[in-house]
DNA sequence: CACGCGTGGAA
DNA sequence: TTTCCAAGCGT
């Protein structure tokens, strides 16, 4: 790996900061500097993309405008405002976080990345994004466009997948980073890999720092950076009962650990975890084997029927579920004693956090028919 | 350290 | 359809 000049460093610096000076998106968080806004959005930005987060961002911050706010929150009310945004333990370790903030450091952050990083949710990247944008702290953020520009800057070959390769990328950024504007270099070198210098079709040749960058000038820019690959998804077989009673329909929440924590969906049903196995032939004796295994004492009224022949899919990072539909109907309010879960009318679904797979299931079952 | 944890967009 | 990627963190 080469070793930059500070004249070189000094014109990269010059270079990137221009153009961002010019160039900067206009976001939300970036309207002033405070850190409750700042922390925010670096947390919602975490593996997701910016014009996703957008929405979310503004009606978090009307729904908790402070910090203290926030820290106060019911648990339900914190989940609505993040369902459907995925990582739901990031909504849970912000509150931690948050009731860090008021109780711990009487409402006023600490400013330091060190500091930072003992908050329930702050990692590496997002304490150096805080104490760098908020605070004006010289300290590298390395997220996954850092990488990728410093990378083909230095034709880097570390694979970027391992966290001991995270040092290699500090110690060079710590060398080049705009001292006295550290936050905005941080920030462009973002812009630049999510414009430029993205991981799939760059446009070096009209980037700013395009004689900066070796790897586009040696034709070897999408070799960089290395990163080892993932395993693809394992596909999982679920049936989703929709089942629905005088007053509404049947909803359980989610255990508080695992895929979607706590989060309202109607019953699902691993096929490999039925205790028996008919055959799918049998479809009326499955519907009522996994509805007895939560509803005692019910009479099942309409045939079950199944609903739709291809199943709903969708991909988790981990896991695929591909998910069969089964309705039945209710002549009786049900017994719920041993259910984890209630009965929601329609009109009250909004008050639910509901992960998108469920809202998946809720728009098939609505295409078949139901309402 | 390797893995679990959501979702949407691009090609 | 499949694959990969996107402002990561906790365990």
């Amino acid at each position: 790996m080469q070793h930059w000049s500070q004249a070189k460093i000094t014109a990269f610096q010059d270079a990137l900061l221009t153009w961002y000076d010019q160039e900067k998106r206009d976001l939300p968080w970036r309207q002033d500097h405070e850190p409750y806004h700042i922390w925010v959005s670096e947390i919602m930005l975490q593996q997701t993309q910016v014009q996703t987060v957008i929405p979310y961002y503004q009606r978090f911050m009307t729904t908790f405008p402070t910090v203290t706010a926030l820290a106060a929150a019911p648990e339900d009310k914190l989940l609505r405002a993040w369902a459907g945004l995925g990582y739901y333990s990031r909504v849970r370790n912000m509150q931690k976080a948050a009731q860090q903030v008021v109780e711990d450091y009487q409402g006023v952050w600490p400013q330091t990345a060190a500091e930072l990083e003992k908050l329930a949710g702050i990692g590496p990247y997002t304490a150096g994004a805080i104490a760098s944008i908020a605070f004006n702290q010289s300290i590298p953020a390395i997220d996954g466009n850092a990488f990728r520009v410093f990378a083909r800057l230095f034709e880097i070959d570390a694979d970027i997948a391992k966290p001991q390769t995270r040092q290699i990328f500090y110690d060079v950024i710590e060398e080049v980073i705009a001292t006295e504007r550290p936050g905005d270099f941080n920030q462009a070198i973002m812009d630049l890999g999510s414009s430029y210098m993205t991981a799939k079709n760059p446009d070096s040749a009209h980037s700013p720092v395009r004689d900066f960058n070796q790897a586009y000038l040696d034709g070897k820019e999408l070799d960089y950076p290395v990163k080892s690959k993932k395993p693809r998804p394992i596909a999982m077989d679920y049936f989703a009962l929709v089942i629905k009673t005088p007053t509404g329909y049947l909803f359980e929440q989610r255990p508080s650990n695992g895929m979607l924590a706590e989060l309202w969906t109607v019953p699902l049903i691993k096929w490999s975890e039925l205790a028996e196995k008919p055959s799918e032939l049998l479809l009326p004796d499955l519907v009522k084997l996994a509805t007895n295994q939560f509803l005692t004492n019910t009479q099942i009224q309409l045939a079950p029927m199944l609903l739709g022949g291809r199943p709903v899919t969708h991909t988790f990072t981990h896991q695929k579920w591909l998910i069969t539909l089964l309705y039945a109907e209710l002549a009786q309010k049900p017994d719920l004693s041993y259910f984890p879960g209630r009965v929601v009318a329609p009109t009250d679904f909004i008050e639910l956090a509901q992960p998108k797979v469920q809202l998946k299931i809720w728009q098939r079952y609505q295409q078949l028919g139901g309402h």
